[in-house]
RNA sequence: GCGGUUGUGGUCUAGACUGGUCAGGACCCAAGCUUCCCAAGCUUGUGGCCCGGGUUCGAAUCCCGGCAACCGCACCA
């Protein structure tokens, strides 16, 4: 069981995150990244696109900006949707959704109607608040998105994208031609996306600036779904856990009938993905289908992936496979005006996506969290070599007799190959506490054997056990252990 | 946003009811000594009362406002 507040203390105490502006008293819903956390979020991101992309020649990343026009997010639905009408008690002062109160009140559906509507309506019925009984103050629009003021005079305006996915759909028709017409046709991206939450809260969980890491796959349907059921053999053997209304079972992903195979070999890439290279334990991730009143109109498959949090508690949302129909590309064509359908012989059609979309900061937490581990002598954090801020760390067992400047000659040589950090201070096993801590992989010890035979000693985080070799071979062996082509088990001359 | 609780070096905390002689401890960190493998020891050192206002001769302590965190409610296309 990982305590909340143990790993928070440690990621602020070490470099790994912690509240942004905190000389200032902080600002609810933003997270900075120190030293640690930025490496660990940008080998996050590395593995993502080696992974992702890798999935098919044909799949690319770009990059778009944080701001979009006003009629982008009018298009996408966003400015309409994304938007509720509040409602505030005079009296007690709470806020209610507007919508939300009609319907309980008069069984009618108010989600189309404006503040203006709302406000008739409230007036009409007589409807008064839920908590006290009070009269309701005038409706007012709150919109998840922060807008923002364009050019000198304000006349025109955008907002901060509250996903990252619009603006690659905006790219959909360049990026077709410029690939040459491939599809399946892949476009990932990761950025940052905002939204004005109303309470942020737990930690990196919700906040109002994220990171998002999203693939958006592009297809006809009912003539590139083949080539995902080609592929099915990759996962239909698969076990994973999955939560369907109020059941929840393990089946394997090829058992699952009622789910398209082009649907059921993305969440298995994902599942894969997390098992894989962020090396998750299997118990804490299932997948969730979201109901009919939970998921959004368009989207016509969504399953979460959630992971069991210790320190949020329990089962939370950290990823989501969408399958958006022609939503999107529809929306778009219609308000700019342009055509994004493709031929096909069967004539134009407007391409259908599926949408992963990974939250990267909600996925950092939980690599952190599932790689946290305290017993009675230390905390350590086991997190997979690629990913580990540190791989490597190189000590001398004690600092005289010319074992701290052969330490640091060693450090020079492994530097050059993997993320290596070198420190004298303190005794052997308060540098050793200090690295298991941060998740540094390998830890790399010159004693007095090394003076003699230029041998050095191998820690691994994990077991603490300790490998002796030589100098020339250390960083072959290192790599070896680092891109997991052999366990440190293997090596036999095992030291205690 | 509402209600409750809380806010003291980097981290964890003592002190607050009963205002002054109160800013103390532990760990961490840094420098040095020491040290032949898992947070040992010794010496020295850096660093703090969330922010603003008020009451008072005097505020970490009392009062007001703000901010933040935690819990609950609401919210989370």
């Amino acid at each position: 069981m990982t305590n909340r507040d143990e790993l928070e203390s440690m990621c602020k105490r070490r470099g790994f995150l912690w509240q942004s502006a905190e000389i200032y008293g902080g600002e609810a819903g933003f997270y900075d990244y120190g030293h640690l956390g930025a490496e660990l979020l940008d080998n996050w991101k590395r593995e993502w696109k080696k992974f992702f992309l890798g999935l098919s020649e044909d799949y690319h990343l770009i990059y778009t900006p944080n701001i979009h026009p006003y009629r982008v997010l009018e298009s996408s639905g966003h400015v309409d949707q994304f938007s509720d009408v509040m409602i505030r008690c005079d009296r007690c002062g709470s806020s209610f959704r507007g919508d939300h109160v009609i319907e309980a009140e008069t069984g009618e559906d108010a989600e189309w109607m404006d503040k203006d509507e709302i406000g008739d309506k409230i007036q009409e019925s007589a409807l008064s608040c839920p908590d006290c009984g009070g009269s309701f103050a005038q409706p007012e629009d709150f919109n998840m998105m922060f807008e923002v003021a364009l050019g000198p005079t304000g006349e025109r305006s955008g907002f901060l994208r509250p996903e990252t996915a619009q603006g690659v759909y905006l790219n959909f028709r360049r990026e077709f031609r410029a690939l040459r017409k491939k599809m399946p046709m892949g476009l990932a991206t990761i950025g940052s996306a905002f939204r004005n939450e109303i309470s942020p809260r737990q930690g990196v969980y919700r906040l109002r600036e994220f990171r998002q890491a999203e693939l958006q796959i592009f297809f006809i349907p009912g003539i590139h779904e083949e080539v995902f059921e080609n592929r099915f053999e990759e996962i239909k053997n698969m076990p994973v856990r999955i939560k369907r209304g109020d059941k929840t079972k393990e089946v394997l992903l090829g058992d699952i009938e009622d789910v398209p195979p082009f649907y059921l070999y993305h969440l298995g890439k994902m599942y894969e993905y997390h098992t894989d290279v962020m090396g998750f334990d299997p118990q804490r991730i299932r997948f969730r289908e979201l109901s009919e009143e939970e998921k959004a109109f368009y989207n016509k498959i969504h399953f979460d992936l959630e992971f069991k949090f210790d320190t949020l508690g329990g089962w939370k949302e950290i990823n989501g496979l969408h399958y958006r129909g022609d939503h999107d590309l529809k929306q778009h064509q219609k308000g700019s005006n342009t055509k994004l359908s493709v031929s096909t012989e069967e004539g134009r059609k407007i391409p259908h996506v599926i949408e992963l979309s990974f939250g990267v900061d909600r996925n950092i937490w939980a690599l952190l969290e599932d790689g946290y581990n305290s017993d009675d002598d230390r905390d350590w954090l086991d997190i997979p070599p690629k990913l580990a801020p540190r791989q490597v760390a190189v000590f001398p067992l004690v600092k005289k007799d010319g074992l701290l400047e052969r330490s640091r000659e060693v450090y020079e040589i492994l530097d050059d190959e993997f993320r290596t950090h070198w420190e004298k201070t303190g005794s052997i096993g308060k540098r050793y506490a200090r690295n298991d801590e941060v998740g540094t992989r390998y830890c790399v010890t010159i004693d007095y054997d090394t003076m003699d035979d230029d041998s050095v000693t191998i820690r691994d985080v994990e077991s603490k056990k300790q490998i002796r070799v030589s100098i020339d071979e250390a960083s072959g062996i290192l790599k070896e252990l680092i891109e997991c082509e052999k366990r440190f088990d293997d090596h036999s001359n095992t030291e205690g």
